[in-house]
DNA sequence: GCCGTTTTCGGCCCGACTGTTTTCAGTCG
């Protein structure tokens, strides 16, 4: 995907103008349309093509003739000669925390440094905080910014920033003077990663039960390191089971609640289309509330903010300044999928491949849950490190689940499989097999790297197979650890919709897959998701809600999603697929 | 650089914390 790239482009570009110390709002223009490109699910080229990009506003002439010569060229002109203009890695110095462009300005030109390493000197050498603007303390700030970039990737999965955010919740609880508690930032918007936790609090007015709220979090014991403490702001690293992470603390007064519910859970892409309605309307948005002058209209509750803007209250998971402030303007916003509307799970495995309990087990933990069916996919022969199941045993574990539903109450168990699709697109089993099935998930665990072409054609082709209902996590990518394939979305979107093939939603949180923006996608051709935990145990069941916050991040409706459907309407779309 | 139901020029989101300051700039979200 080329968007990724030319994002890069502009968002260096960015960069290096902002070092350079030219015009902010021109620099801010450049991250605009950064945002934009990264965020599009549609490729470039065909937007390009079709003249629809010259009509996202954000990108102007002078953009859009940047992004043609990249689609022609492979480069931009503009963003070559920026970077002649700084030694190659003093980018790099932006990563660090606590680095900004003016420090980074006030390095290179005062001391010459021109890397992470060269930083590291000056701050041995003790030059560093000799110069003006800088200090024994911001020197020290600098070290740990790096020793923190050293052993991070900076971002954690959503799993983990629940975890800590769990835990400093439990305690915020326990303090005196606590009235109330979100969670917000990224983790409340359910983003596929979290920079750091942000958490609110309510609390009296009082400047000192404030402070006590603060120092409490900032003394717990699970933190390891205090970033900063003020009286109304606390930031430290906590250590988790899985991993340190930066919580944020905010306290608030009560009457500004919804205010700072609304300001803190961003995005900021998201805030400032808000605050740019606000003043067009003669009003000020902070996070203690929307102001007429000096008297606020609205404050203590978040879905006042919304409506005194004129706007339909929009869904946090939808607050990516991705069309949902219009929408909200005109009435037309999706109502999201909840967890609630889900009746079974399309993705689980058991002790007959690699999970770890057997089929009645996880049926009787789908039960209870609430579930209406549970459809058991153990892998496939190909998969032998997951001990995939032979043609023979999948036929016997037909049969056992056949039985099974004799006998259990509340709920059905769909058989179904991963089957792994080969590397010409056939399948482990033949069709013969398949056809016993009551639900097919086919997916590629293998030669992930390959060409787009080549992926994009094998998985093209397992659609093609009448017993297929759908792909399991469609770009096979794991979050921080492994890219996703490189294949042709919107290739195999349309095919989708052609030869009635549902995608997964892998509810798992290293995959996520599809991702938000490729569900929309899907979901605007018309091809249906099914949201999969991709359990291997009992506790596995329980990751669906990040698949519904995915799903719903991409704007699905109930309607989108197949396991919202009952045990005999989704027989008879499988059903469809097969007698066509 | 982008944009326009008061504008083709003149605007462009807001505040807390920190550290280095003698009243504020830089960074972050």
């Amino acid at each position: 995907m080329k968007n990724a790239v030319l994002s890069e482009l502009f968002d260096e570009m960015a960069d290096v103008m902002e070092i350079l110390g030219e015009d902010r709002f021109r620099i801010n223009s450049y991250r605009k349309v950064a945002r934009i490109i990264g965020d599009m699910p549609t490729d470039v080229e065909t937007l390009l093509a079709t003249g629809q990009l010259a009509k996202i506003p954000g990108i102007g002439k002078s953009s859009l003739a940047k992004i043609e010569e990249f689609v022609k060229t492979g480069t931009i002109t503009a963003h070559r000669e920026l970077l002649k203009k700084i030694p190659p890695r003093l980018l790099e110095l932006l990563t660090i925390p606590g680095m900004g462009p003016k420090g980074v300005k006030a390095v290179y030109e005062k001391l010459n440094v021109t890397s992470i390493a060269k930083l590291k000197s000056v701050i041995k050498s003790g030059s560093l905080a000799t110069l003006p603007g800088f200090g024994d303390k911001k020197a020290a700030a600098i070290t740990r910014g790096i020793e923190f970039l050293e052993k991070s990737t900076g971002r954690i999965r959503l799993d983990q920033a629940l975890e800590a955010a769990e835990m400093v919740t439990y305690l915020l609880r326990e303090l005196s003077g606590t009235q109330r508690i979100q969670t917000a930032g990224s983790l409340r918007r359910r983003a596929e990663t979290i920079g750091d936790v942000d958490i609110l609090v309510a609390a009296g007015k009082s400047k000192r039960a404030s402070e006590r709220i603060i120092e409490g979090f900032t003394n717990a014991e699970f933190v390891e390191e205090v970033l900063a403490s003020g009286s109304t702001k606390g930031s430290a690293i906590i250590q988790t089971e899985s991993s340190p992470v930066q919580v944020d603390v905010r306290v608030v007064p009560r009457e500004s609640f919804g205010a700072a519910a609304q300001y803190f859970t961003g995005s900021k892409e998201h805030n400032v289309r808000l605050r740019e309605i606000a003043i067009k309307a003669n009003l000020k948005l902070n996070e203690y509330g929307l102001f007429k002058a000096e008297r606020k209209v609205a404050g203590p509750v978040e879905e006042e903010i919304y409506q005194k803007l004129g706007l339909d209250y929009i869904e946090p998971l939808l607050r990516e300044d991705r069309g949902e402030v219009e929408a909200a303007k005109t009435n037309s916003l999706p109502e999201l999928i909840r967890f609630g509307d889900i009746k079974g799970d399309f993705h689980v495995h058991t002790n007959a491949s690699d999970g770890n309990c057997d089929i009645s087990e996880i049926a009787r933990a789908a039960k209870e849950i609430g579930y209406k069916y549970i459809c058991i996919t153990d892998h496939s022969r190909s998969s032998a490190i997951a001990n995939g199941l032979s043609a023979e045993r999948l036929a016997q574990q037909i049969k056992q689940i056949r039985k099974l539903n004799e006998t259990l109450k509340g709920i059905t168990i769909f058989a179904g499989t991963e089957v792994d699709i080969h590397a010409d697109g056939s399948l482990d089993f033949d069709d013969k097999l398949l056809a016993e099935l009551d639900f097919v998930i086919a997916a590629i665990h293998s030669g992930l790297a390959s060409s787009r072409e080549k992926v994009t054609t094998r998985t093209l082709k397992a659609m093609d197979n009448p017993y297929v209902n759908c792909i399991a996590h469609p770009t096979g990518r794991l979050i921080g650890q492994r890219e996703a394939m490189d294949l042709d979305i919107a290739a195999v979107i349309k095919h989708a919709a052609q030869t009635h093939t549902a995608f997964e939603v892998n509810a798992n949180p290293w995959r996520l897959d599809l991702k938000d923006t490729h569900c929309r996608m899907a979901i605007e051709a018309g091809v249906k998701l099914a949201i999969g935990t991709d359990a291997h145990s009992v506790a596995g069941l329980g990751l669906m809600g990040f698949g519904v916050a995915t799903a719903g991040r991409g704007w699905a409706t109930k309607a989108d999603v197949l396991n919202t459907l009952s045990a005999a309407k989704i027989k008879s779309w499988v059903k469809s697929k097969r007698t066509k």
